[in-house]
DNA sequence: ATAGATGCAAAGAGTTTGCATAGGT
DNA sequence: ACCTATGCAAACTCTTTGCATCTAT
């Protein structure tokens, strides 16, 4: 049975405070402030539990490494602006996207990442 | 400019002949029947000069290593199967998928992944 | 002849693992 | 007391790079 230490308990925080994905590396600098010894392994191994046990969902996104978000987030999708890099929330979801599937194949979940530039990028 | 060397006419064919995408390791292997002192960096940076050009188009889907497919082969998406990791192609390609963007982005391409089991995998 | 390409090995980045120690139960 | 978790460093995988050599032009 896994035991709660305070390095879980700051990690944990950290990913459920976020407005945005994390990288485990941003998670470990994050969590470092309140607990400066925190070593990374330690962070890919909270999460690793974490993602097991369904409280963290795992965001990969072609283009960007790979990055961590509290499953209380909505079900969402993400536009990756090649510029700057930034992912960015999108709202919504299309419908009927499983369909695209053959028949015979057992569709569980589906990701869409668009691709482009962002507002900002535009302007400059 | 760069040379038309053997190493890069086999890489290319290998890649051209392929009707699914390839990893780079895939590459190297299939490309040593022909040229077996090929090494491992060349393949890598063939690719880096095939996308470069517009030749050779890189696939990245969550969950799997980067693959790489001819242009030639028509937009399509992917399906993973979860159990057997293996890639499948899917035909067709929902409309109107650009516009889950907000206003004031400018998408230029989109990439969408189901994720499921195949028909062999449901038989197991 | 010259500039670019190759193969090897070493270097990097990201992630995992072994092990002795610290810490939760 | 017991058993798990931690931190560190080493190991691993994938990719890139430095360098001497080779090759296409």
């Amino acid at each position: 049975m896994a035991y709660t230490t305070q390095q879980k308990l700051i990690v944990s925080a950290v990913i459920e405070k976020s407005n945005r994905p994390l990288t485990p590396l941003d998670i470990c600098e994050a969590a470092k402030v309140e607990f400066p010894l925190l070593g990374i392994a330690t962070v890919y191994r909270s999460l690793k539990q974490f993602v097991g046990e369904g409280s963290v969902r795992l965001v990969e996104v072609p283009g960007a490494p790979p990055h961590y978000e509290h499953v209380s987030r909505p079900h969402h999708h993400f536009f990756l602006c090649k510029q700057c890099k930034q992912l960015f929330d999108l709202v919504g979801c299309v419908r009927g996207i499983d369909a695209m599937a053959p028949s015979g194949f057992q569709v569980d979940s589906h990701e869409i990442v668009l691709y482009g530039n962002c507002p900002d990028c535009l302007a400059a």
